[in-house]
DNA sequence: TACCAGGATATGG
DNA sequence: CCATATCATGGT
């Protein structure tokens, strides 16, 4: 049985801007890339079901797309309706970015990557539990790195599913994560601590004594703060699950390193914002920080990986390296 | 080779 | 409250 449905987000909306995150950014494992669809495993209670998700974009760059979702392995209707309810909630299909747009449209270099991205969204976690644990692993170690520990993560307690021949890996939850040790996490290049602060996490969703499902009725600031009591949680860590978890659209990281060089690089600053510059400085995107935040880094992003390509070229001219 | 990476904690002042 | 050491490994 397969269980179709259609979102209509508001325009702009741009879909194939969350194909590319897929395909330049950490997760690409966990999803299943084609022409024109994105499709992805994800584990349901005790049920392991697959998503696909193809959009029907209009010519007019305006125009918002239908998109068309189809869930596979479900066995029954209210499991379906839960993971399209997962999939409208990472695509925030119920988002509006005007607010956003009109809020950065003196700004003109946040302007001019409103431009640039038009109808670009966040591609969130398919929840805070996915985002708390991504969130943990990508602690201080820099992006590369810790794609390889989630991959990890995902081969040693992912549950497979296989749809027409095709073998996908669900993101593992909680049960899954608590059954491991931090020695597992550690053959696999995992310091201690990070390996403790994985399974510790799941371990309390697991038996209860974290409850994620409170945060929704949280204001940002109310849930920063039960999550920061949980060991290995810093702020960061807690505005990463507000953010890439929940969807919150006005949380500002402003410690986050990311968005410090962001900022440096595209307003011209001679040195990294503080954490406090960057709260002074994001004054004026009152509302729609999380927006701002992601667009800085998606900018941030492609420059860099311009900058590694260009490096490439010069040193491999014709495909053979260099020694100088 | 140092130093940095989309941090967190523990410890000492 | 602020500064510093420690963690562990990959990228540059």
């Amino acid at each position: 049985m397969i269980y179709t449905y259609t979102l209509t987000p508001a325009a702009p909306y741009r879909f194939r801007y969350f194909k590319e995150r897929v395909e330049t950014s950490s997760n690409s494992y966990l999803y299943r890339i084609s022409d024109d669809q994105i499709a992805r495993a994800h584990i349901l209670g005790d049920d392991t079901v697959l998503v696909r998700v193809r959009a029907e974009q209009p010519d007019s760059p305006d125009a918002a797309p239908l998109l068309h979702l189809t869930v596979e392995g479900a066995p029954a209707q209210d499991v379906a309706d839960r993971a399209a309810a997962v999939w409208r909630h990472m695509l925030s299909a119920d988002r509006d970015l005007a607010p956003f747009y009109n809020a950065v449209a003196h700004d003109d270099i946040l302007r001019g990557l409103t431009e640039r991205y038009k109808g670009m969204h966040l591609l969130l976690d398919s929840d805070p539990f996915e985002a708390m644990i991504l969130a943990i692993i990508g602690q201080q170690v820099n992006l590369s790195f810790a794609e390889s520990l989630k991959k990890s993560l995902v081969e040693l307690c992912g549950r497979h599913i296989t749809v027409g021949g095709e073998t996908f890996v669900a993101f593992p939850g909680p049960e899954e994560i608590a059954r491991l040790t931090a020695d597992d996490l550690r053959a696999h290049k995992y310091s201690q601590r990070k390996a403790e602060y994985v399974v510790d996490f799941a371990r309390g969703v697991a038996e209860g004594s974290v409850d994620l499902v409170a945060l929704d009725a949280m204001s940002n600031e109310e849930a920063i703060q039960y999550l920061v009591k949980l060991r290995g949680v810093g702020r960061w860590s807690a505005e990463c699950v507000l953010m890439n978890g929940l969807g919150r659209p006005d949380l500002l990281p402003a410690a986050d390193i990311g968005l410090r060089n962001a900022i440096r690089h595209f307003y011209g600053w001679e040195h990294q914002p503080t954490e406090q510059e960057v709260r002074d400085f994001a004054a004026d995107w009152k509302g729609c920080e999380s927006y701002a935040t992601y667009y800085l880094w998606t900018a941030l992003g492609a420059e860099k990986a311009i900058a590694a390509a260009r490096k490439k070229r010069k040193s491999t001219p014709t495909g053979k390296s260099f020694h100088s």
